[in-house]
DNA sequence: CGAGTTTGACCGGCGC
DNA sequence: GCGCCGGTCAAACTCG
């Protein structure tokens, strides 16, 4: 009712929270959702089809997605001059990439919100003795978390991403012949959720939403304690990779498919960016360097071999196993 | 036996 | 108000 545009829209347009702010004078990175712009705009389509996701998206026959792709990867505009053919000019008309808009300040709902759920979660337990049937909390509208869509070029669906992630549910896509599934941190106090959804376009590409952040440092790719400029730098990336679950380049049970990831990061909701560090980012500027290694590839083959500043990062026999 | 998955049912939001 | 739909729950099941 008064919900839904209304609420999301304030929540990503008229919040002022410092990341706001932040969003606004530092990276400019548009407080859209892609849901909201999707909604508004009433695209019957699926998942995928809000993300923008079409044929050949990411290798070297790139069409223009959705939204505007050339304004966030500048390598990729080179290879994509041609406009998109649904414009959100206002939503991805900065020349940051979203992942590169990495914030060191985590988003004031999203730390405001952690040990309110965390008691609510004790509630919640209690209540779901009694089952469902009784209603949830109504005085509380469900606030959503900050969410980031990752597109990835790979052919399982579970990429690895150094969290370990429980299955709650699955849902049939409308439109899509592929289900959504729902995943949530296994991580105790931990309320990141992430879904995972193959595009019906293009079957190899999946789309992962992570919503939330994770309250833990990875349980499978342990901080190393660094000194280095640039390593420390790159950690911030990589752990707000991980931070958010976000795939990595790991160990994998078929690890030549994951040369052919690829990922595209897109900042959903709540005037959130994809790079909501949480407990450890702080240089953008590198985290930016890295992203743009991870995203834009002109050619669209050699990224993820060289594995570059993950090579830094990542513990070597999580690169090697390839 | 614990952890994770499957799957049908349920709930709430929202459009008509 | 009704129906659709996305998201979640939880029992049953599988797996290691």
């Amino acid at each position: 009712m008064e919900r839904k545009e209304g609420v999301k829209m304030e929540d990503v347009m008229g919040n002022p929270s410092p990341f706001s702010d932040c969003l606004a004078s530092g990276f400019g990175f548009p407080l859209q959702s892609i849901f909201d712009l999707s909604e508004g705009e009433k695209i019957p389509l699926g998942f995928m089809e809000l993300l923008g996701v079409q044929d050949s998206l990411m290798m070297s026959s790139y069409s223009p997605p959705l939204f505007d792709m050339t304004h966030q990867l500048p390598s990729l505009a080179t290879q994509a001059p041609n406009p998109t053919k649904i414009e959100s000019p206002e939503v991805f008309n900065q020349p940051a990439t979203p992942n590169s808009s990495s914030i060191s300040s985590a988003s004031s709902e999203a730390v405001n919100d952690e040990p309110v759920k965390a008691e609510e979660d004790q509630e919640e337990d209690q209540q779901k003795t009694k089952k469902q049937l009784k209603p949830k909390k109504t005085n509380q509208k469900r606030q959503r978390e900050p969410r980031f869509a990752f597109m990835t070029k790979s052919e399982v669906d579970h990429l690895e991403d150094g969290y370990r992630w429980r299955k709650y549910g699955q849902k049939a896509v409308k439109n899509s012949p592929f289900p959504r599934s729902y995943y949530r941190c296994t991580s105790t106090s931990c309320n990141v959720k992430k879904r995972v959804e193959r595009s019906f376009n293009d079957p190899t590409i999946v789309v992962t939403t992570y919503e939330g952040q994770h309250t833990h440092p990875s349980p499978l790719m342990p901080r190393p304690t660094l000194g280095g400029a640039h390593l420390s730098s790159a950690l911030s990336a990589a752990g707000a990779a991980a931070t958010f679950g976000l795939p990595m380049q790991r160990t994998t049970t078929s690890p030549s498919l994951y040369q052919q990831q690829q990922s595209f990061g897109i900042g959903i909701g709540n005037g959130l960016s994809p790079l909501n560090f949480g407990h450890n980012g702080s240089n953008n500027i590198n985290a930016s360097f890295l992203n743009e290694r991870r995203f834009c590839t002109p050619t669209g083959q050699s990224l993820l071999k060289d594995h570059g500043l993950l090579q830094d990062i990542l513990p070597s026999h999580m690169l090697k196993e390839e």
